[in-house]
DNA sequence: TACGATACGGAGAGCATCCTCCGCACTATT
DNA sequence: AATAGTGCGGAGGATGCTCTCCGTATCGTA
């Protein structure tokens, strides 16, 4: 019951999680076990040991990207005006799902699996305070919700399905998403009435993609 | 070597790509055969029978889906106005890739397995058309290009991840990108410069992705 | 209704993947 | 440098999926 992993076995720990991204990009999250074990350089038996089952693996990855989350907030919350948040939150967040394209998987995973689990709960409110703000500026559409915004993100990340060559090209669709974006005197008013985050959540998680 | 199979035959065949369609919605495109038998109540021998490699059942799936195209170009390209083309493109497609959640596995298999093959090579200067007849109304945004228009199609599509529950929203985002595509004097210039269909063609079926 | 032709079903052999087990290697500590 | 303890590798049994084969059932025709 060391405090502190042995530095070899904290050694291919890393290297199965970084091995496993590059893997479960190409290849889904059901990729072959003995394909990972093989590609990090490890046996059979210490992947097994580093992560019991797929659910673990999995799970980690999961953590490593809210970590992700955590790390890119400062900068998108604290941004000097509400629509330059709303901007940073597009983009970044939009940026970096689409270089994981494995992070879809995973969420609904792990969602499956613990589905008590409320990602990003810590952000809601915050995500609600910052289109408020670009609201009151005039410069975000008033009739959009925090939860479309998350929705176009996930849009702009799906982009990610055409692997890091389509990088380059990446930022025209953000563009014309956040022109869309922009309060206008004539801009088509959104159908219907947004999903709260709860709902959206709800949904989201009940499987059924590929 | 009859010219018609036998009636039996037929509703087998249909059977089966209709629970294909289903089952690989919900569990992607390397769902069990066996349970595709099951569903479709046949067994295993006919099953094979009718698609001896998983790749000809996908095959099917996508020669439906390529006929689904043509029977939505006529609206779409005689539309009045170039600008109707541009919306109706995008909302038609954008809806019917949602609702087939397995479309993109599909065509990135097909793609692989025979690589020659150019999925709507025919219409790609008929895209290019409308998008010009529609900027020359001063409609569309000049900077845009038909194989952007794919993409946000793509884009849209992607949210047949959510499963059929998210249809009731999905227009939102639908008119959001609408709203980004139209001429305005203070738009962003899309950065950098559009792919042509040839490179986007190429780059897009280097299989990367779930 | 009878008969030939066509298609069906599902048992089971073959194959790929999962996952455990245990003898050996490496690490850190004295 | 010696030793206890932790971690490693990969062979191989268990499991689950793929796909064929052939006796039986169904269809279309006369």
């Amino acid at each position: 019951m060391s405090a502190t992993p042995r530095r070899d076995a904290q050694r291919n720990h890393e290297r199965i999680l970084a091995e496993a991204r590059i893997l479960f990009a190409e290849r889904g999250i059901e990729a072959p076990f003995d394909e990972l074990a093989t590609r990090a350089g490890v046996g059979a038996g210490t992947l097994y040991r580093h992560f019991p089952t797929r659910d673990a693996l999995i799970r980690e990855l999961y953590d490593s990207s809210i970590e992700m989350f955590h790390r890119l907030a400062p900068e998108i919350l604290g941004a000097p005006t509400g629509w330059r948040s709303v901007e940073l939150f597009v983009e970044r967040l939009g940026e970096w799902v689409a270089s994981s394209p494995y992070l879809p998987a995973v969420m609904r995973r792990v969602a499956e699996v613990d589905p008590e689990h409320r990602p990003g709960l810590e952000f809601e409110s915050a995500i609600e305070e910052f289109v408020e703000r670009a609201k009151r500026e005039g410069s975000l559409r008033p009739d959009v919700s925090g939860v479309d915004l998350n929705v176009l993100v996930n849009m702009l990340g799906s982009l990610g399905q055409f692997g890091g060559d389509y990088l380059p090209y990446w930022r025209r669709q953000l563009t014309v998403i956040l022109d869309g974006l922009r309060a206008r005197p004539d801009s088509t008013p959104l159908p219907g009435v947004s999903q709260d985050f709860e709902d959206f959540h709800r949904m989201a998680h009940e499987r059924t993609a590929p």
